[in-house]
DNA sequence: TTGAAAGCGCTACCAC
DNA sequence: GTGGTAGCGCTTTCAA
């Protein structure tokens, strides 16, 4: 309070020596750890008025200075700025966010669901867009309820919003789009219209995926995908890998093996073992599950099927996440870090206008390692099946 | 514009109805694809003026409904209530806090420096306490200048900050102390006073870890640790981890091995590879390290070490990443979503000016996994040797 | 229990 | 180039 009496009483009449000898005054003030809460209690900070004060300036001049605006002299631009920097100013982010209409920030709708170690990159990424572009980064867990999503807009927390877990039809998607509201998808909708997005190719991973175990010589190639609600909602990549698989196959002419779970290590490990009751002569096996794939090896293991002798293992993953599977997991790889930075970008270009709109959905990368092999005919004798020499990718970091 | 113009015009003399007609027809023009960035451009959206105008009542009473105060007659209460439905309005975050001077907002300090699997958890556990207590979350990246963090403090961009990579003396939590800007930790300093944290108790990991070794049997274990530099500047977590480590091989008689890496897979790779060099015969290992522990098995398994029966391994790391090893890494469990999650309630708390100071250190639990057994005498043989009898956990989810 | 009005700290328009 | 000033949309005394 001391400190807020002292300030409020310096008029525009002092010199600047004594302005700079009240900073030193304030600064120490502020500074003793006296207990008060200074910057918490948020009213005796200072303003913009007092650097327009001790710099015998308007506050518009030291307005137009914090912005960059052109039409400032150079001089008076110097001297301004020493000031900010000596009584060390920042200006208050409410009240330039209120008063600008625009709040620099974007907002990531994270699903709640359950933890994923590969999802960590999609917020690690969209944070770092943000900062780069220096926006303020606004991570919401919970899946939001249509009203949580009108009132996140209409509250102005943010200038626009990154969203994942896109179905085919989906009413986030249509309401943003109904009222404008800027925002771009990882993952995509049937129609796209004028929509910014990032996606992974499922089609064409699946198709890769399959395609590369057809040639290695397998035949009984199971999916691993989605629980049937996803399906049934519409979800994006369970939908469009189920499809793309079928249809691989059928242009490959092999039988189709669907085996869908939740993705939770319990019931991924229970489908496993119901598929291979099922098929025991199946020779491959693409999962559509994250780092919860580690259960379809369990299940392998408990029965005593070799990866990749016996069983051959693909799935969607970060590159970090595979190497911890051991043999390291052959994956169409899945750059969550840079699908998140992109999205972010791509957020931020649109809030200011720049460029149109974008589509990205980039070739996907079969990356081998170890988890696949060619079928063996001789079963349980694994270690005479010999691997496949493919490309190698031990990325080490 | 059209809706402004509706909007702006309506008095207070207007009946309910009308009122609500011209609601519908505000959704409806609001809601018309024709294409205007209706909240995007921010400035036709419902004021708290509109709600008073349309409710009969003043600005004033409907502040107070919306901020749930006790003084203001049910009757209308209830009636406002009804219209703010309606309108479907919500305030504006930024003139909210502006005039409140809090932001309920908390903000996440989070080490840019790479990317490791467990860190994922403390981000969502804060996350999810900040939405718990109906408060915004920011995430920052980007390891803060001083300067930056001063920025950040008088910005008012969150009302509270989580700081993480605590070191033993650290300058940011000086300098907020000193200004008295409200945070927690997640670590801790040499001193604590007055200030909250939540930390794993690597004094104690470590000694647990150790004696569980020795009394399997064990005589050579190392520390794989961080680089030295980490301990010259006084990260916590090295610097208490080794000091426990020498006190506890001192305590029982065993010789003590460090050995410091960096924490990615290639460096801690070479540091095991030259450890072993150095030690042929060793058989344990402690890693401080991650996810990246993987190296560590993946360098055994290089050299024909098998795992636990030529070396055991214990880490300090999440479970769902533990699970990922093979064999499933024995381990001091780290919950960091736990961690998160108290460090954000702690800090909501403190700012509810709530309960006084906690410093958290939960008892650290050693989990029994499959990478440790007792040492085998006739090693290159692992097979014949027997793993140890405990606890098993595999915690699938 | 309610209303009027003075800010919160900043931006941006308009006049000089 | 610069200054005055009217908001931005809300909270919060202080009176009534």
């Amino acid at each position: 309070m001391r400190a807020t009496c002292l300030k409020r009483s310096v008029t525009s009449t002092l010199s600047l020596d004594i302005i700079r000898w009240i900073a030193i005054i304030l600064g120490s003030v502020t500074g003793s750890g006296a207990g008060h809460k200074s910057m918490s209690a948020s009213s005796n900070a200072i303003t913009i008025a007092d650097i327009a004060r001790a710099a015998g300036v308007s506050v518009s001049t030291v307005s137009r200075i914090l912005n960059n605006k052109p039409d400032v002299a150079e001089g008076t631009r110097q001297r301004v700025q020493a000031i900010i920097a000596e009584l060390g100013f920042t200006p208050h982010a409410q009240a330039q966010r209120l008063a600008a209409g625009r709040s620099r920030t974007i907002a990531l709708l994270f699903p709640d669901a359950q933890l994923s170690l590969m999802r960590e990159e999609f917020i690690l990424g969209a944070a770092k867009a943000a900062s780069d572009a220096s926006y303020t980064f606004y991570l919401m867990t919970s899946d939001l309820t249509r009203h949580q999503l009108m009132a996140l807009c209409r509250s102005a927390l943010a200038d626009g919003i990154i969203l994942m877990e896109i179905h085919l039809r989906d009413w986030r998607v249509s309401y943003l789009k109904r009222i404008g509201f800027p925002f771009v998808m990882i993952g995509r909708c049937a129609n796209n219209k004028g929509i910014n997005f990032i996606d992974m190719d499922f089609e064409r991973g699946i198709a890769q995926a399959t395609e590369h175990l057809a040639s290695l010589g397998h035949r009984k190639i199971a999916l691993l995908t989605f629980p049937d609600d996803a399906h049934e909602r519409g979800y994006g990549p369970a939908v469009r890998s189920r499809d793309s698989y079928m249809r691989t196959c059928k242009q490959l002419g092999l039988p189709t093996i669907v085996a869908p779970a939740n993705d939770t290590r319990s019931q991924l490990a229970e489908a496993t073992d119901a598929l291979l009751n099922r098929h025991p002569d199946l020779t491959a096996m693409i999962s559509m599950h994250g780092d919860t794939t580690i259960a379809v090896y369990r299940a392998l293991e408990r029965r005593d099927r070799r990866i990749p002798a016996d069983v051959s293992v693909i799935a969607f993953i970060t590159r970090r996440a595979a190497e911890l599977f051991t043999p390291p997991l052959t994956a169409i790889d899945f750059p969550a870090y840079d699908f998140g930075y992109q999205a972010g970008r791509m957020l931020i270009a649109q809030l200011q206008g720049s460029g149109g709109v974008e589509h990205v959905l980039p070739p996907p990368q079969l990356v081998l390692r170890e988890s696949v092999a060619p079928p063996c005919a001789s079963r349980r004798n694994g270690s005479a099946c010999p691997v496949g020499n493919h490309e190698r990718r031990d990325a080490y970091r």
